[in-house]
DNA sequence: CTGTCATGCCAACACTTGTTGGCAAAACCG
DNA sequence: CGGTTTTGCCAACAAGTGTTGGCATGACAG
């Protein structure tokens, strides 16, 4: 009966939404499983016995796909603009990358699923739009310190002046800073 | 006796140091009272009967100051590269700021201390820097956002493509998108 | 209906946390 | 020297943590 649907998936369901809600508003060590199921409407022992542990739980809470387009689709002196437009859309209509990233700055294993997310993601994408493969990774590198350092200021840090701009606006400033990063002749 | 040299300042001294250390690698929470005690080689209670409690030592701990140039000193072109250089070279040598930027991911008062920290030095220079005083707000933000990203990036999330850069490396690729922040012809 | 398994809650565990009060020794001042 | 203040440690507290095992209730197959 592995591929029935157990009356039970609609609690785990609620306990992974209640987990990325708590994950994201309060990082790793401040969630507390307890909080989660209160949120969730149910025993924290339900917790345990669906997820095994507050670290396995996380681990699901975590799971994260991008949804990077496809760099050939996009002609290649717009890449910048899309890429920022969709990260910025991305962020807003999930908050498990929110979650993710609270969660990296004090726990190791949300920082190396945020490395894996990086290389299994983003360097491909790197690898494809920029003009020497070989340099990739330090592209990537880039187009991350800047869409995170945008996500970190405005959905954590939360600085005025930065949660005051559309994403528009937001995306046409770093828009050309990606656009760099992937593309130009390689800088020093 | 409010000026003179107590025999305690030593202690004061090794728990700050320690208390730095430990909020650097660990954020606020996971950095406990007990490990700065046991690092600084005293009892958790001195630290308490120094410090009153947890978040007045992490107070004590975050002050910094970014020691920002006076942009009137710097030829206006290149004030994107002086302003990364000097940016990656603060960081190196200060592990406050990596106390500061972890705990500010999952402490609201560390949060604070981050936006005041902006507002105080970094707003001033971009306010003397940029064409329209009126947007300055906006250009300091964009700064920030790519300057605590390329931070988060290598010290905390350690990306490797990032981390190897070396400091003069990074400062290159980033330089240029600070000058812009700061210099261009409003984007949008 | 009867037996079986899934679902849920309760109570408790072992442990860690920040924090407090009291007590000994050392340092200092007269 | 005596008296006071400073510096430090010890033991303990109350609260909160992740985690566990047992017991009820419901659903469901035969």
């Amino acid at each position: 009966m592995t591929s029935a649907v157990r009356r039970s998936d609609a609690t785990r369901a609620a306990i992974l939404a209640a987990a990325r809600e708590r994950f994201a508003s309060d990082g790793y060590e401040r969630a507390t499983i307890r909080a989660i199921a209160a949120d969730a409407r149910i025993d924290p022992s339900m917790v345990m016995r669906y997820y095994g542990n507050k670290e396995k739980l996380f681990a699901a809470a975590a799971e994260f796909d991008l949804q990077l387009p496809d760099a050939a689709g996009i002609p290649r002196d717009e890449l910048g603009a899309a890429l920022a437009r969709h990260f910025l859309h991305r962020w807003e209509s999930d908050e498990t990358l929110t979650a993710l990233l609270r969660a990296a700055a004090t726990n190791e294993a949300a920082a190396e699923r945020m490395r894996e997310l990086f290389g299994a993601q983003l360097l491909p994408l790197a690898t494809a739009a920029c003009p020497d493969p070989a340099d990739a990774p330090r592209r990537a590198g880039l187009v991350a310190s800047q869409m995170l350092g945008l996500a970190l200021c405005r959905f954590v840090l939360r600085l005025p002046p930065v949660v005051a701009m559309t994403a528009d606006e937001a995306a046409a400033w770093v828009g050309p800073t990606i656009q760099r990063y992937l593309t130009s002749a390689t800088s020093s």
